[in-house]
DNA sequence: CAATAATCATTCGTGCTCGAACGATAGGGT
DNA sequence: ACCCTATCGTTCGAGCACGAATGATTATTG
């Protein structure tokens, strides 16, 4: 259903590399996974790869090339081929970006904007990972957040 | 660093499909990412790509190619495919399946046992997600595993 | 102002992943 | 024995994702 479920290796890291606690790693995978599948779910519902329905998500507005990526969080040689399939539909076009003759806009067409409509609509249909409370939530916000301070990040500034 | 990191999309789930309480999300994406990190970084450290290396790390006995799919949480022409490229690289070789003779068994070579070895002793130097108490630990599983529980999961059979 | 460096989008090559279709073998029913 | 179905691994086509390199434009520096 998903683009590609990346191959979790839920048993990799979760095995030995985890110490005393075994399954914490698998249940982050798979936390993660149902939360790709319903959006996959929702892309397919409305005739879109999920690469393309992130795009589709994220063009609330028109916005250059590199703010797209930003937005999906990938590379530009990446959204340059999403974009192309996405024109190659009608469902959005490239024109100049005013300021700056090097860079192009990204804007949804009319057919584009119906169809992210239809996106929103089946997203918010039914989404995941509802089975917590309130409280329950915050406090696994909490942890998530401690253990990932914690731990090694990347590097914020090059 | 990773094959690649699957276009996140925090925002997305994250956002209006999240209610009351944003950031969830991202920090579970962000966790699984920190995971794949830390394996790509062994993968690379010992000349692997992911993929191969997850091959490698379930390949601690002879398995069948379907089983070995299994193992690796993909699908059988995807493990063709890595396994082709670790043959090529002589660290497993295909052989005929006892029992069954459509079958294939693979299986490491020296190298790649020794490959394997490297790659544990890389994945056990410093496992990501410490930062927390073993109760804390305990706290994250045992939310994590009502919040998946609650949910709707994929159906257990087809 | 001219030369250099940085940035934009794209193209190219490589790798991962899947679904569909294929030949080969296995197993069940008649 | 014979067919029919199921399973095994593979091949093929498609899409996703990245790093490196390119031409066009912008920004900076001398």
């Amino acid at each position: 259903m998903d683009t590609r479920d990346r191959g979790r290796r839920t048993a990799v890291s979760g095995g030995s590399a985890e110490g005393a606690l075994p399954g914490l790693t698998p249940l982050l995978y798979e936390a993660t996974a149902r939360l790709d599948a319903h959006f996959a779910a929702c892309a397919t519902a409305v005739g879109l790869t999920a690469a393309q329905a992130n795009a589709v998500y994220e063009l609330a507005d028109p916005v250059g090339m590199r703010e797209l990526g930003r937005r999906m969080c990938c590379e530009p040689p990446n959204v340059t081929f999403v974009v192309d399939r996405l024109e190659e539909r009608g469902l959005v076009v490239r024109g100049p970006l005013p300021g700056d003759r090097r860079a192009k806009q990204v804007a949804l067409t009319a057919d584009g904007l119906g169809l992210r409509a239809e996106l929103l609509a089946k997203l918010a249909e039914d989404p995941p990972l509802r089975g917590l409370g309130d409280a329950d939530r915050r406090t696994l916000r909490t942890l998530l957040a401690r253990a990932l301070a914690e731990s090694d990040p990347a590097p914020t500034d090059a």
